[in-house]
RNA sequence: GGAGCCGUAGUUAAGUCGGUUAUAACGCCGGCCUGUCACGCCGGAGGGCGCGGGUUCGAGUCCCGUCGGCUCCGCCA
């Protein structure tokens, strides 16, 4: 081990390209890869930058050679050196510095290094398990640089665009109160107020509405939040949202500077220009394909087939409409699926709730299908168009294939909108490149909860609705549309917000359709009531995931991969090994006790 | 809370119908090699199959339980 004494870099690996040649230099990094002939030692130097290849040659530096036979995988190594042409002929292309090489005079080795359990390679074959106990050393993955590098000049290129738009970046509290609506909170124990609890806010929303009741009127931030609920590829207990809100503003307010927002990182991060933002209404976006967060690459609608079906003798249609409930079917263009694969779809359907589906084969000698007997010509026919089916295909005179669900309007979207994706991606309907944007808006205020027998909010309950549903709110409070909108990125959700209820006494109204009473309303949310009523500017705003934006900008099927140090399904830290037991004394001092379950 | 897939050298995997000493590649260690870049060649070390129990003359292979990783449902205003 040596020190650095006063030796200092003059550029990163990556840097180094024909317009150094000839100059000396001083390079410092991790060893990628070392190739010893005997005589001539090769050496790849890697850092954030790149790689680059050093050669030690015997015959022009002996002892630097004979100290160079020593140095293993991922030493830390400094050389000094001349930047070289490579011989004609030795040129690396799949390297950006492949048309140089280092020719070392003299070489300190910094620091040894242990053999790392796994290749630090992007094409590494490792398991996530290992690479995130390793995450240190995942972390020198080029790929992963790579991430966490876009997604700091996401941060830095959001900040700019809302910093010149008048935006105010404000930071609020971590440690805050619990809220009853919304997702579980985590609690922070209070050692100064026994028995009391902070609780780590899941958005910064209601300090963000009061910022607005304070006079600041643009507020931004680009901040942690929490939910304590399982985790998925899409989904960790702490993500990262951008947030903010505006004052005096309408939907149409926040929808724009949004766009402008997104427009604004893509170009300055992807290089890539967007287009107008479609929108489509939540009844439109679950009509057609049967999400509030369609994935508009690729066709595959959902129809409504319940009136021409209406007449067939099949029972499970026929009752199902009685019922109230609807029949939709998707027409899958050109597929011949095995029984097996059918199955496969059936087993798909029932995960969401599907209690059967119904498939058609449509080729040219007409409807092959179990249900088929339950259909006259007329009704094959209206089926057949109704859903765009047709028995051969000039391409390849393949057939159609037809899948039915029938069930309650909810479920039926749901199975289908579900299916409709896994066809999708199995069938390679989706393009692989590419962003496809569009905002959903008018989402129910309310929906009914079964278990809790009450309404609860779609978005949050300080949402507002639209001016022309005001009277529903009495008579009918689950038509009430909402002035709340999503941003959906290539089928996943990356944004949403909502104008907010900014009188008091509507939002105590709201407070009361929810079941909210008085009291607990006062004790939960008094402190914003309160400031409603100092005079509240009408305002809304918005909040972006950040992790799921830059999953998708950079290709990734986990959020893990573009968050430093991401927790494990079980929201475990390989790394850290957190969450872990504490000392009693430390228990004692927060008056905690833990009463372990059998 | 539930469903599915997966746990075998440091890593990634193979392991037949239950049958001697568990196999390969990469990595690691040693040696040789002056134009390699997944360098090449020769040699070597390294695991008892996630953990616990059971069936059996005999278990990496079968059964039960458990722990862990991933994907999904529920959950996520």
């Amino acid at each position: 081990m040596e020190t650095l004494g006063n030796w200092r870099r003059s550029c990163y690996c990556g840097e180094a390209s024909p317009s150094f040649m000839g100059a000396q230099v001083i390079l410092m990094g991790w060893v990628q890869r070392r190739r010893d002939h005997g005589g001539l030692i090769f050496v790849d130097l890697r850092d954030r930058e790149g790689i680059v290849q050093l050669v030690f040659n015997p015959a022009e530096e002996p002892l630097t050679h004979e100290k160079a036979h020593t140095i293993r995988c991922e030493y830390v190594i400094a050389v000094k050196g001349t930047v070289s042409k490579r011989p004609v002929g030795t040129e690396n292309p799949s390297l950006k510095t492949g048309a140089v090489e280092i020719k070392v005079k003299d070489l300190k080795i910094l620091t040894e290094a242990a053999a790392p359990p796994f290749l630090i390679e992007d094409s590494t074959d490792a398991g996530e398990d290992v690479r995130l106990k390793y995450r240190y050393l995942d972390l020198r993955r080029p790929g992963l640089q790579k991430n966490l590098i876009i997604r700091h000049r996401v941060c830095l290129s959001a900040r700019d665009y809302l910093s010149k738009n008048g935006f105010l970046e404000i930071e609020t509290p971590v440690l805050t109160k619990s809220t009853p609506e919304g997702a579980r909170d985590f609690l922070v124990p209070s050692r100064l107020n026994p028995g009391h609890f902070y609780a780590l806010p899941q958005s910064p929303q209601l300090f963000k509405q009061i910022l607005m009741v304070s006079g600041f009127d643009r507020y931004f931030q680009i901040v942690k939040c929490y939910r304590d609920e399982d985790l998925r590829a899409d989904r960790q207990p702490e993500f990262t949202q951008i947030d903010l809100e505006m004052s005096f503003v309408d939907r149409e307010d926040v929808m724009g500077l949004s766009e402008g927002l997104l427009s604004h990182i893509f170009k300055e991060v992807m290089g890539v220009e967007l287009k107008n933002i479609p929108r489509m209404t939540y009844e439109e976006a679950v009509g057609r394909y049967g999400l509030d967060k369609p994935d508009v690459r690729f066709a595959l609608e959902l129809k409504d087939v319940t009136d021409a079906v209406r007449a067939s003798s099949f029972k499970v249609f026929s009752d199902a409409i009685s019922k109230g409930g609807i029949v939709k079917a998707i027409c899958v263009k050109g597929v011949e699926f095995t029984r097996k694969e059918l199955d496969e779809l059936a087993g798909i359907a029932s995960t969401f709730g599907g209690k059967g589906l119904a498939w058609v084969k449509v080729s040219g000698e007409g409807w092959q299908s179990p249900i088929a007997k339950f259909f006259g010509e007329e009704d094959r026919k209206r089926i057949d168009s109704c859903v765009g089916a047709r028995g051969t295909h000039p391409k390849d005179g393949s057939g159609d294939l037809i899948l039915f669900s029938a069930d309650r309007k909810e479920v039926v979207n749901t199975v289908l909108g579900m299916l409709r994706v896994f066809l999708g991606n199995r069938l390679n309907l989706i393009p692989k490149e590419g962003f496809s944007f569009v905002w959903v808006t008018d989402f129910p205020l309310f929906e009914y909860d079964e278990t809790e027998k009450r309404y609860v909010s779609v978005h949050h309950p300080f949402t507002s609705f639209l001016d022309e549903d005001a009277e529903k709110l009495e008579t009918n409070p689950l038509g009430v549309r909402s002035k709340a909108y999503d941003m959906v990125l290539n089928g996943e959700e990356i944004g949403g917000g909502s104008i907010r209820v900014h009188g008091q006494k509507v939002q105590s109204k709201i407070f009361d359709l929810l079941g909210i009473g008085k009291e607990e309303a006062g004790e939960k949310f008094g402190f914003l009531l309160d400031a409603l009523s100092f005079g509240t500017p009408p305002h809304g705003g918005i909040a972006f995931g950040l992790d799921r934006i830059i999953a998708i900008m950079t290709g990734s099927d986990s959020i893990r991969d573009v968050i430093a140090f991401p927790k494990t399904q079980r929201a475990f830290c390989m790394m850290s090994a957190a969450p872990s037991e504490v000392d009693k004394k430390q228990l004692d001092e927060l008056s905690l006790k833990v009463v372990k379950k059998e």
